[in-house]
DNA sequence: GATGGCATCCATCGAAAGTACGAGTCAGCG
DNA sequence: CGCTGACTCGTACTTTCGATGGATGCCATC
Protein backbone atom coordinates (compact mmCIF):
# COMPACT_ATOMS: atom_id res chain seq x y z
CA UNK A 1 0.00 0.00 0.00
CA UNK A 2 1.00 3.43 -0.85
CA UNK A 3 0.96 5.11 2.58
CA UNK A 4 0.82 9.05 2.27
CA UNK A 5 1.15 12.11 4.48
CA UNK A 6 -1.05 15.15 3.77
CA UNK A 7 0.32 18.66 4.76
CA UNK A 8 -2.21 21.42 4.72
CA UNK A 9 -3.89 23.97 6.87
CA UNK A 10 -7.21 24.04 5.40
CA UNK A 11 -9.06 21.45 7.26
CA UNK A 12 -11.67 21.05 4.43
CA UNK A 13 -8.81 20.82 1.79
CA UNK A 14 -7.21 17.94 4.39
CA UNK A 15 -10.52 16.14 4.62
CA UNK A 16 -11.15 16.01 0.49
CA UNK A 17 -7.78 15.37 -0.46
CA UNK A 18 -8.48 12.54 2.46
CA UNK A 19 -11.60 11.25 0.79
CA UNK A 20 -10.88 11.55 -2.60
CA UNK A 21 -7.52 9.10 -1.68
CA UNK A 22 -8.59 6.51 0.72
CA UNK A 23 -11.78 5.62 -1.84
CA UNK A 24 -8.68 4.18 -4.56
CA UNK A 25 -7.57 1.09 -4.29
CA UNK A 26 -4.14 0.80 -2.61
CA UNK A 27 -3.67 4.01 -1.41
CA UNK A 28 -3.78 5.19 2.44
CA UNK A 29 -3.46 7.95 4.66
CA UNK A 30 -0.98 7.57 7.59
CA UNK A 31 -0.87 11.22 9.13
CA UNK A 32 -1.96 14.65 8.59
CA UNK A 33 -0.29 17.98 9.58
CA UNK A 34 -1.74 21.59 9.46
CA UNK A 35 1.73 23.36 9.74
CA UNK A 36 5.29 23.21 8.11
CA UNK A 37 6.54 21.89 11.56
CA UNK A 38 4.27 19.67 12.45
CA UNK A 39 4.59 18.10 8.76
CA UNK A 40 8.19 17.58 9.41
CA UNK A 41 7.52 15.61 12.66
CA UNK A 42 4.80 13.79 11.39
CA UNK A 43 6.83 12.65 8.08
CA UNK A 44 9.58 11.09 11.04
CA UNK A 45 7.49 9.11 12.56
CA UNK A 46 4.93 7.68 10.03
CA UNK A 47 7.79 7.46 7.25
CA UNK A 48 5.30 7.84 4.34
CA UNK A 49 5.79 6.74 1.14
CA UNK A 50 4.39 10.07 -0.33
CA UNK A 51 3.99 13.27 1.12
CA UNK A 52 1.29 15.81 -0.22
CA UNK A 53 2.62 18.95 0.61
CA UNK A 54 0.63 22.44 -0.14
CA UNK A 55 2.86 25.56 -0.14
CA UNK A 56 1.08 28.22 1.00
CA UNK A 57 0.75 27.68 4.82
CA UNK A 58 -1.10 30.96 6.96
CA UNK A 59 2.89 31.43 8.59
CA UNK A 60 5.80 32.88 6.66
CA UNK A 61 6.94 29.51 6.58
CA UNK A 62 6.24 27.85 3.27
CA UNK A 63 5.97 24.11 1.77
CA UNK A 64 9.23 24.95 0.54
CA UNK A 65 11.00 25.31 3.53
CA UNK A 66 9.25 22.00 4.78
CA UNK A 67 9.93 20.49 1.24
CA UNK A 68 13.67 20.99 1.47
CA UNK A 69 13.62 19.63 5.16
CA UNK A 70 11.73 16.68 4.36
CA UNK A 71 13.97 15.42 1.77
CA UNK A 72 17.46 16.27 3.86
CA UNK A 73 16.01 13.16 5.67
CA UNK A 74 16.93 9.43 5.58
CA UNK A 75 15.56 7.82 2.56
CA UNK A 76 12.97 10.58 2.33
CA UNK A 77 9.69 10.12 0.82
CA UNK A 78 8.82 11.38 -2.75
CA UNK A 79 7.15 15.11 -1.88
CA UNK A 80 3.73 16.28 -4.44
CA UNK A 81 3.54 19.83 -3.96
CA UNK A 82 -0.24 21.41 -4.32
CA UNK A 83 -0.78 25.02 -4.91
CA UNK A 84 -3.81 27.12 -6.00
CA UNK A 85 -2.17 29.26 -8.63
CA UNK A 86 -0.70 27.67 -11.54
CA UNK A 87 1.99 31.41 -11.60
CA UNK A 88 3.06 30.66 -7.69
CA UNK A 89 6.61 32.14 -7.44
CA UNK A 90 7.20 29.04 -4.89
CA UNK A 91 7.05 26.39 -7.45
CA UNK A 92 10.19 27.23 -8.54
CA UNK A 93 11.49 26.82 -5.15
CA UNK A 94 9.69 23.60 -4.64
CA UNK A 95 10.69 21.49 -7.29
CA UNK A 96 14.68 22.94 -6.45
CA UNK A 97 13.94 21.75 -2.87
CA UNK A 98 13.03 18.40 -3.64
CA UNK A 99 9.27 17.75 -5.09
CA UNK A 100 9.10 15.42 -7.43
CA UNK A 101 5.78 16.58 -8.73
CA UNK A 102 3.06 19.76 -8.67
CA UNK A 103 -0.43 19.88 -8.79
CA UNK A 104 -2.82 22.51 -8.62
CA UNK A 105 -5.81 21.75 -6.57
CA UNK A 106 -8.07 22.17 -8.95
CA UNK A 107 -7.53 19.35 -10.49
CA UNK A 108 -9.78 16.27 -11.10
CA UNK A 109 -9.57 13.74 -8.90
CA UNK A 110 -8.07 11.00 -11.60
CA UNK A 111 -4.94 13.74 -12.09
CA UNK A 112 -4.38 13.77 -8.85
CA UNK A 113 -4.59 9.81 -7.60
CA UNK A 114 -2.61 9.68 -11.20
CA UNK A 115 0.52 11.74 -9.55
CA UNK A 116 0.39 10.15 -6.56
CA UNK A 117 1.18 6.70 -8.05
CA UNK A 118 4.00 8.60 -10.27
CA UNK A 119 5.22 10.10 -7.66
CA UNK A 120 4.98 6.82 -5.24
CA UNK A 121 7.16 4.95 -8.35
CA UNK A 122 9.62 8.08 -8.14
CA UNK A 123 8.23 9.32 -11.18
CA UNK A 124 7.58 13.10 -12.20
CA UNK A 125 4.53 14.23 -12.17
CA UNK A 126 3.54 17.84 -13.05
CA UNK A 127 0.10 18.86 -14.20
CA UNK A 128 -0.07 19.48 -17.69
CA UNK A 129 -0.91 22.62 -17.48
CA UNK A 130 2.04 23.77 -15.53
CA UNK A 131 4.83 21.88 -17.01
CA UNK A 132 4.33 23.70 -20.40
CA UNK A 133 4.91 27.03 -18.21
CA UNK A 134 7.62 25.50 -16.44
CA UNK A 135 9.71 24.82 -19.27
CA UNK A 136 9.11 27.99 -21.01
CA UNK A 137 10.22 29.60 -18.14
CA UNK A 138 13.10 27.20 -17.93
CA UNK A 139 14.28 27.78 -21.43
CA UNK A 140 12.55 31.48 -21.98
CA UNK A 141 15.15 33.01 -18.77
CA UNK A 142 13.05 36.28 -19.98
CA UNK A 143 13.97 38.62 -17.12
CA UNK A 144 14.81 35.74 -14.69
CA UNK A 145 14.79 36.98 -11.61
CA UNK A 146 16.24 34.73 -8.62
CA UNK A 147 14.44 32.54 -6.22
CA UNK A 148 14.53 34.59 -3.81
CA UNK A 149 14.14 37.88 -6.05
CA UNK A 150 10.76 36.70 -7.03
CA UNK A 151 9.76 35.29 -2.99
CA UNK A 152 11.29 39.21 -2.32
CA UNK A 153 9.20 40.83 -5.18
CA UNK A 154 6.11 38.83 -3.91
CA UNK A 155 6.19 39.64 -0.57
CA UNK A 156 6.45 43.60 -1.35
CA UNK A 157 3.63 42.99 -3.77
CA UNK A 158 1.79 41.86 -0.63
CA UNK A 159 2.42 44.88 0.74
CA UNK A 160 4.75 44.14 3.16
CA UNK A 161 8.02 46.38 4.71
CA UNK A 162 11.36 45.78 3.72
CA UNK A 163 11.62 44.89 7.56
CA UNK A 164 8.73 42.79 7.80
CA UNK A 165 9.90 40.94 4.57
CA UNK A 166 13.47 40.67 6.37
CA UNK A 167 11.69 38.77 9.45
CA UNK A 168 10.44 36.62 7.19
CA UNK A 169 12.57 35.30 5.76
CA UNK A 170 15.18 35.63 8.32
CA UNK A 171 17.69 37.47 6.95
CA UNK A 172 18.83 41.14 7.35
CA UNK A 173 17.24 44.58 5.54
CA UNK A 174 20.47 45.34 4.35
CA UNK A 175 19.65 41.98 2.34
CA UNK A 176 16.22 42.58 1.81
CA UNK A 177 16.86 45.66 -0.09
CA UNK A 178 20.35 44.15 -1.78
CA UNK A 179 17.71 41.97 -3.51
CA UNK A 180 15.36 44.59 -4.65
CA UNK A 181 18.46 46.74 -6.12
CA UNK A 182 18.93 43.76 -8.70
CA UNK A 183 15.25 43.85 -8.68
CA UNK A 184 14.62 47.15 -10.11
CA UNK A 185 17.44 47.09 -12.13
CA UNK A 186 16.57 43.32 -13.68
CA UNK A 187 12.71 45.25 -14.26
CA UNK A 188 14.06 48.77 -14.97
CA UNK A 189 12.48 50.53 -12.18
CA UNK A 190 13.38 52.69 -8.98
CA UNK A 191 10.78 52.08 -7.03
CA UNK A 192 8.35 49.40 -5.05
CA UNK A 193 5.45 50.19 -6.69
CA UNK A 194 6.37 50.10 -10.12
CA UNK A 195 8.43 47.21 -9.57
CA UNK A 196 5.14 45.39 -8.49
CA UNK A 197 3.30 46.52 -11.62
CA UNK A 198 5.67 45.56 -14.13
CA UNK A 199 6.35 42.32 -12.16
CA UNK A 200 2.61 41.70 -12.77
CA UNK A 201 2.18 42.25 -16.26
CA UNK A 202 5.12 40.34 -16.97
CA UNK A 203 3.59 37.24 -15.46
CA UNK A 204 6.15 37.21 -12.30
CA UNK A 205 3.52 38.22 -9.95
CA UNK A 206 -0.12 37.12 -9.75
CA UNK B 1 -32.21 16.08 7.46
CA UNK B 2 -30.83 19.00 6.41
CA UNK B 3 -30.36 18.38 2.89
CA UNK B 4 -27.45 20.01 1.00
CA UNK B 5 -25.89 21.29 -2.05
CA UNK B 6 -22.40 22.02 -2.24
CA UNK B 7 -21.40 24.49 -5.06
CA UNK B 8 -17.22 24.67 -5.91
CA UNK B 9 -15.13 24.40 -8.66
CA UNK B 10 -12.47 22.36 -6.81
CA UNK B 11 -13.12 18.87 -6.73
CA UNK B 12 -10.79 18.22 -3.59
CA UNK B 13 -12.63 21.13 -1.69
CA UNK B 14 -16.08 19.33 -2.63
CA UNK B 15 -15.03 15.88 -1.24
CA UNK B 16 -13.46 17.60 1.86
CA UNK B 17 -17.12 19.89 2.56
CA UNK B 18 -18.80 16.33 1.69
CA UNK B 19 -16.75 14.39 3.98
CA UNK B 20 -16.96 16.40 7.01
CA UNK B 21 -20.61 17.13 6.69
CA UNK B 22 -21.48 14.20 5.96
CA UNK B 23 -19.93 12.32 9.13
CA UNK B 24 -22.77 14.19 10.91
CA UNK B 25 -25.81 13.49 12.24
CA UNK B 26 -28.99 14.82 10.51
CA UNK B 27 -26.89 16.43 7.28
CA UNK B 28 -26.85 15.00 3.90
CA UNK B 29 -25.32 16.31 1.03
CA UNK B 30 -27.63 15.65 -2.22
CA UNK B 31 -26.06 17.24 -4.99
CA UNK B 32 -22.47 19.11 -6.32
CA UNK B 33 -21.89 21.59 -8.49
CA UNK B 34 -18.65 22.96 -10.23
CA UNK B 35 -20.00 26.48 -11.89
CA UNK B 36 -23.10 28.72 -10.58
CA UNK B 37 -24.98 27.91 -13.79
CA UNK B 38 -24.78 24.04 -12.61
CA UNK B 39 -25.51 25.33 -9.20
CA UNK B 40 -28.64 26.63 -9.98
CA UNK B 41 -30.02 23.54 -11.97
CA UNK B 42 -28.89 21.44 -9.13
CA UNK B 43 -30.82 23.61 -6.72
CA UNK B 44 -33.92 23.48 -8.94
CA UNK B 45 -33.78 19.60 -8.97
CA UNK B 46 -32.86 19.06 -5.79
CA UNK B 47 -34.78 21.33 -3.63
CA UNK B 48 -32.06 21.63 -0.96
CA UNK B 49 -32.47 23.68 2.54
CA UNK B 50 -29.24 24.98 2.68
CA UNK B 51 -26.53 25.86 -0.33
CA UNK B 52 -22.75 25.87 0.44
CA UNK B 53 -21.32 28.51 -2.01
CA UNK B 54 -18.09 29.70 -3.59
CA UNK B 55 -17.72 32.84 -4.15
CA UNK B 56 -14.50 32.59 -6.37
CA UNK B 57 -15.43 30.07 -9.63
CA UNK B 58 -12.83 29.79 -12.71
CA UNK B 59 -15.03 31.55 -14.34
CA UNK B 60 -16.30 35.41 -14.71
CA UNK B 61 -19.80 34.58 -12.84
CA UNK B 62 -19.31 34.64 -9.54
CA UNK B 63 -21.37 32.81 -6.52
CA UNK B 64 -22.84 35.91 -5.72
CA UNK B 65 -24.65 36.12 -8.91
CA UNK B 66 -25.44 32.52 -8.59
CA UNK B 67 -26.68 33.43 -4.90
CA UNK B 68 -28.77 35.84 -6.38
CA UNK B 69 -30.67 33.81 -9.14
CA UNK B 70 -30.99 30.92 -6.26
CA UNK B 71 -32.74 33.69 -3.81
CA UNK B 72 -34.83 34.59 -6.50
CA UNK B 73 -36.43 31.03 -7.00
CA UNK B 74 -39.69 29.82 -5.03
CA UNK B 75 -39.23 28.85 -1.72
CA UNK B 76 -35.75 29.15 -1.57
CA UNK B 77 -32.19 27.18 0.34
CA UNK B 78 -30.63 29.67 2.75
CA UNK B 79 -26.84 30.09 0.74
CA UNK B 80 -23.57 29.86 2.72
CA UNK B 81 -21.19 31.36 1.00
CA UNK B 82 -17.88 30.06 1.20
CA UNK B 83 -14.34 32.18 0.55
CA UNK B 84 -10.67 32.20 0.91
CA UNK B 85 -10.03 35.80 2.07
CA UNK B 86 -12.11 37.78 4.50
CA UNK B 87 -10.69 40.75 2.50
CA UNK B 88 -13.02 39.67 -0.47
CA UNK B 89 -14.90 42.48 -1.97
CA UNK B 90 -17.86 40.30 -3.42
CA UNK B 91 -18.70 39.47 0.22
CA UNK B 92 -20.90 42.26 0.57
CA UNK B 93 -22.07 41.33 -2.74
CA UNK B 94 -23.43 38.24 -1.59
CA UNK B 95 -24.67 39.47 1.33
CA UNK B 96 -26.60 41.93 -0.72
CA UNK B 97 -27.50 39.16 -3.32
CA UNK B 98 -29.58 37.08 -0.15
CA UNK B 99 -26.73 35.03 1.74
CA UNK B 100 -27.49 34.18 5.10
CA UNK B 101 -24.37 33.26 6.10
CA UNK B 102 -20.36 33.50 5.24
CA UNK B 103 -17.34 30.99 6.08
CA UNK B 104 -13.92 30.71 5.47
CA UNK B 105 -12.14 28.03 3.57
CA UNK B 106 -9.87 27.39 6.14
CA UNK B 107 -12.53 27.79 9.25
CA UNK B 108 -12.46 24.70 11.35
CA UNK B 109 -14.97 21.62 10.78
CA UNK B 110 -16.72 22.54 14.01
CA UNK B 111 -17.91 25.86 13.08
CA UNK B 112 -18.57 24.59 9.57
CA UNK B 113 -21.31 22.65 10.98
CA UNK B 114 -22.64 25.01 13.35
CA UNK B 115 -23.28 27.76 10.37
CA UNK B 116 -25.18 24.68 8.48
CA UNK B 117 -27.31 24.45 11.27
CA UNK B 118 -27.66 27.68 11.85
CA UNK B 119 -28.71 28.18 8.19
CA UNK B 120 -30.88 25.41 7.84
CA UNK B 121 -32.40 27.14 11.02
CA UNK B 122 -33.14 30.42 9.02
CA UNK B 123 -30.64 32.21 11.12
CA UNK B 124 -27.58 33.96 10.34
CA UNK B 125 -24.25 32.59 11.04
CA UNK B 126 -21.04 34.71 10.20
CA UNK B 127 -17.42 33.39 10.73
CA UNK B 128 -16.69 35.02 13.91
CA UNK B 129 -13.37 36.60 12.58
CA UNK B 130 -15.49 38.33 10.02
CA UNK B 131 -18.56 39.08 11.63
CA UNK B 132 -17.22 42.73 13.27
CA UNK B 133 -15.19 43.27 9.63
CA UNK B 134 -18.57 42.95 7.78
CA UNK B 135 -20.74 45.09 10.28
CA UNK B 136 -17.96 47.51 10.43
CA UNK B 137 -17.89 48.04 6.82
CA UNK B 138 -22.25 47.95 6.88
CA UNK B 139 -22.56 50.60 9.24
CA UNK B 140 -19.60 52.72 7.06
CA UNK B 141 -20.89 51.95 4.08
CA UNK B 142 -18.39 50.27 2.37
CA UNK B 143 -15.06 51.33 1.17
CA UNK B 144 -15.91 54.10 -1.34
CA UNK B 145 -12.92 56.03 -2.51
CA UNK B 146 -13.83 59.75 -4.33
CA UNK B 147 -13.17 60.04 -7.83
CA UNK B 148 -9.99 62.03 -7.32
CA UNK B 149 -8.63 59.32 -4.32
CA UNK B 150 -9.22 56.46 -6.90
CA UNK B 151 -7.16 58.62 -9.63
CA UNK B 152 -4.45 59.33 -7.25
CA UNK B 153 -4.46 55.45 -6.23
CA UNK B 154 -4.44 54.07 -10.07
CA UNK B 155 -1.58 56.44 -10.55
CA UNK B 156 0.52 54.85 -7.42
CA UNK B 157 -0.56 51.42 -8.93
CA UNK B 158 1.34 52.36 -11.88
CA UNK B 159 4.35 52.80 -9.94
CA UNK B 160 4.51 57.10 -9.95
CA UNK B 161 5.86 58.91 -7.22
CA UNK B 162 4.34 61.29 -5.42
CA UNK B 163 5.67 64.43 -7.13
CA UNK B 164 4.94 62.77 -10.11
CA UNK B 165 1.24 61.95 -9.46
CA UNK B 166 1.29 66.02 -8.22
CA UNK B 167 2.98 67.02 -11.62
CA UNK B 168 0.50 65.02 -13.73
CA UNK B 169 -2.89 66.41 -11.73
CA UNK B 170 -1.66 69.99 -11.50
CA UNK B 171 -1.48 70.02 -7.49
CA UNK B 172 1.15 70.32 -5.15
CA UNK B 173 2.76 67.05 -3.78
CA UNK B 174 1.22 67.61 -0.17
CA UNK B 175 -2.47 67.35 -1.74
CA UNK B 176 -1.37 63.61 -3.22
CA UNK B 177 -0.01 62.84 0.37
CA UNK B 178 -3.48 63.85 1.61
CA UNK B 179 -5.58 62.02 -0.98
CA UNK B 180 -3.33 58.72 -0.25
CA UNK B 181 -3.82 59.72 4.11
CA UNK B 182 -7.61 59.21 2.93
CA UNK B 183 -7.32 56.28 0.90
CA UNK B 184 -4.66 54.51 3.03
CA UNK B 185 -7.59 55.16 6.09
CA UNK B 186 -10.40 53.81 3.87
CA UNK B 187 -7.92 50.88 2.82
CA UNK B 188 -7.10 50.20 6.47
CA UNK B 189 -3.61 49.96 5.05
CA UNK B 190 -0.07 51.92 5.69
CA UNK B 191 1.68 52.20 2.78
CA UNK B 192 1.59 52.59 -0.83
CA UNK B 193 1.91 48.70 -1.84
CA UNK B 194 -0.51 47.34 0.30
CA UNK B 195 -3.13 49.91 -0.92
CA UNK B 196 -2.42 48.52 -4.59
CA UNK B 197 -2.62 45.43 -2.88
CA UNK B 198 -6.06 45.70 -1.47
CA UNK B 199 -7.09 48.15 -4.20
CA UNK B 200 -6.77 45.56 -6.54
CA UNK B 201 -8.50 43.07 -4.45
CA UNK B 202 -11.58 45.13 -3.83
CA UNK B 203 -12.00 45.89 -7.98
CA UNK B 204 -10.83 49.48 -7.12
CA UNK B 205 -8.57 48.79 -9.26
CA UNK B 206 -8.39 47.12 -12.89
C1' DG C 1 -28.31 78.09 7.52
C1' DA C 2 -25.83 74.38 9.17
C1' DT C 3 -23.49 70.12 8.47
C1' DG C 4 -20.54 67.34 6.22
C1' DG C 5 -17.88 65.47 2.51
C1' DC C 6 -14.67 66.70 -0.96
C1' DA C 7 -10.73 68.89 -2.94
C1' DT C 8 -7.27 71.84 -2.29
C1' DC C 9 -3.27 73.63 0.27
C1' DC C 10 0.60 74.04 4.07
C1' DA C 11 4.68 72.70 7.43
C1' DT C 12 7.22 69.68 10.14
C1' DC C 13 9.29 65.41 11.61
C1' DG C 14 10.58 60.73 11.92
C1' DA C 15 10.48 56.48 9.54
C1' DA C 16 10.99 53.91 5.32
C1' DA C 17 12.91 53.35 1.11
C1' DG C 18 16.47 53.65 -2.12
C1' DT C 19 21.63 54.50 -3.52
C1' DA C 20 26.29 53.44 -3.29
C1' DC C 21 29.97 51.69 -2.09
C1' DG C 22 32.51 47.28 -0.29
C1' DA C 23 32.88 42.46 0.86
C1' DG C 24 32.28 37.69 2.34
C1' DT C 25 30.45 32.61 1.57
C1' DC C 26 28.98 29.03 -1.30
C1' DA C 27 27.70 26.04 -5.30
C1' DG C 28 28.27 24.94 -9.89
C1' DC C 29 30.94 24.95 -14.08
C1' DG C 30 34.30 25.03 -17.69
C1' DC D 1 41.20 25.71 -9.94
C1' DG D 2 39.65 29.96 -10.99
C1' DC D 3 35.28 32.17 -12.48
C1' DT D 4 30.59 33.42 -12.03
C1' DG D 5 26.23 34.13 -10.01
C1' DA D 6 23.27 33.88 -6.15
C1' DC D 7 22.91 35.13 -1.60
C1' DT D 8 24.31 37.38 2.36
C1' DC D 9 25.73 41.48 5.33
C1' DG D 10 27.52 46.24 6.74
C1' DT D 11 27.89 51.38 6.79
C1' DA D 12 26.70 55.77 5.30
C1' DC D 13 24.07 58.91 2.75
C1' DT D 14 19.90 61.04 0.17
C1' DT D 15 15.29 60.96 -1.06
C1' DT D 16 10.70 59.75 -0.53
C1' DC D 17 6.87 58.53 2.30
C1' DG D 18 3.71 58.77 5.84
C1' DA D 19 1.82 60.78 10.19
C1' DT D 20 0.18 64.74 12.32
C1' DG D 21 -2.49 68.69 12.71
C1' DG D 22 -3.92 72.17 10.77
C1' DA D 23 -6.45 75.58 6.92
C1' DT D 24 -9.65 77.19 2.94
C1' DG D 25 -13.53 77.22 -0.45
C1' DC D 26 -17.14 74.56 -2.70
C1' DC D 27 -21.32 72.18 -3.01
C1' DA D 28 -24.97 69.13 -1.87
C1' DT D 29 -28.04 67.70 1.47
C1' DC D 30 -30.69 68.18 5.48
Amino acid sequence: MIRLVIADDHPVVRAGLRALLEQEEGLGVVGEASTPDEAVAVVERENPDVVLMDLQFGTSETGADATRRIRALDAPPYVLVLTNYDTDGDILGAVEAGASGYLLKDAPPHELIAAVRAAAAGESALAPAIANRLLTRMREPQVSLSRREIEVLQRVAAGRSNVQIAEELFVSETTVKSHLVHVFSKLDVSSRTAAVSVGRRLGILR
